[in-house]
DNA sequence: TGTACATCAGTGAACGCGCGTTCACTGATGTAC
DNA sequence: TGTACATCAGTGAACGCGCGTTCACTGATGTAC
């Protein structure tokens, strides 16, 4: 069901030196992704950056559009594998949902703080274009059942009606919540009134209090 | 302080007809939004839906950018507007937090789902224009401010530690998931688990069990 | 080990498409006397 | 009330800029014998 296209958007390289160019393509724009949106970098830009050329830059990719696919497949991979590893069970064994709970949010909050400029663009792309959507979806699904399957096990420490439910609602809403954090300047701090310090432990608060967990000692 | 540029970017119409010719511009442009980004609108296009022509709209714009601009003015001069009606102290005597917040929120899930592609627009904008931002802000931080007052006149039904914290930041988180969700196609509801209908309820849940109050009898 | 040839990788100037913007002109509205 | 003139509003074909994309060419790597 997750899709399982190995970069089907890139020409594979033949040579080792080719893929070393490819990295660095990938790598010099997810760097001026940090400063600007996927439009306002143009193709010259991102291989002068990548200290290659325009035809080197189209000899890897069919178009500006695949370089955006392939950061996209680049980051769902590294993040499938970080899920697998992180919310194994066997990790957790004798915790408490606070504690998961505690630990996921800091590390998310870390992740869309570090690539700000890549999860900006790539939900951008998808608010407009359905090519997006599905792995973006299955990257979210599969982490949300990861994690769920982790809180589920301890569903008595739940109070919400409709654990699995919540579980998923719960989730979504700390991951909307850090991508509004993510597009969202400065600025809407005087609306927001928590700072970037104190953002993990606000939103495990207030996605504990959803579920209905009481606060542990571990805590 | 919030921004009072009365529509500063449109030149001002001389005679009726042209006021009319503006409207349907506007109209124009927030109806082809439903359907596409701002980028993929054209001038030509807005302009023709309008029954007008290119001419005309740089007659009132002085550029493409300008209509954005002024749509955001109108939608946020009939937020605030409505902010100051809906959120009067009066209007509310002798009722509880639950049954307030849980009106707003249903009222937000329903603005979001009328005007999604102007909202969607207009957030898009904000993520890369700073130029947006500062109207957003402010309009946001209005509704805040007002939404606070009516909470904070009832500290006591709220157990969180900081109130007026909470209120601020339980109010952004719901606008937060209130922006994903415009965003966010079907697809995403898999991980959301729950539906636009169901998502009043589940919101409102959500902000009260963060803020520590008690499920009233009211709701 | 050395030479010839084939294939791969890289280069960047030139192209061309799309779309925002302009502008010379027509038509409509209002005002002076 | 009627005519002349000034100003405003509208029109859409033509322009031109920016940027993604192409392509003819050079250089590098690997392989055959």
């Amino acid at each position: 069901m997750p899709a399982q296209t190995p970069l089907r958007w890139i020409r594979p390289p033949r040579q080792a030196r080719s893929q070393e160019t490819l990295d660095r393509l990938l790598d010099a724009a997810e760097a001026l992704l940090e400063e600007k949106g996927f439009d306002d970098v143009g193709v010259a830009e991102i291989a002068q950056r990548a200290g290659s050329s325009v035809g080197s830059f189209y000899a890897r990719f069919p178009d500006k559009a695949a370089l955006l696919h392939a950061l996209q497949e680049r980051f769902a991979d590294e993040g499938t594998a970080t899920a697998d590893d992180a919310l194994d069970p066997a990790r957790w064994q004798g915790a408490q949902i606070p504690e998961i709970v505690s630990a996921v949010v800091a590390f998310l909050v870390g992740i869309h703080r570090d690539r700000r400029g890549l999860l900006r663009a790539l939900w951008l792309a998808q608010a407009l274009r359905p090519e997006f959507r599905a792995r973006a979806t299955a990257l979210s699904l599969h982490v949300s059942r990861r994690l769920g399957a982790l809180l589920l096990e301890r569903r008595a420490e739940i109070a919400h009606p409709d654990p699995a439910r919540a579980v998923a609602f719960g989730f979504w809403q700390v991951l909307a919540s850090l991508r509004c954090a993510v597009l969202e300047p400065e600025e809407a701090l005087a609306v927001r009134r928590v700072s970037e310090r104190a953002l993990p432990a606000e939103l495990a608060r207030a996605c504990l209090a959803y579920l209905g967990v009481r606060p542990s000692n571990a805590d």
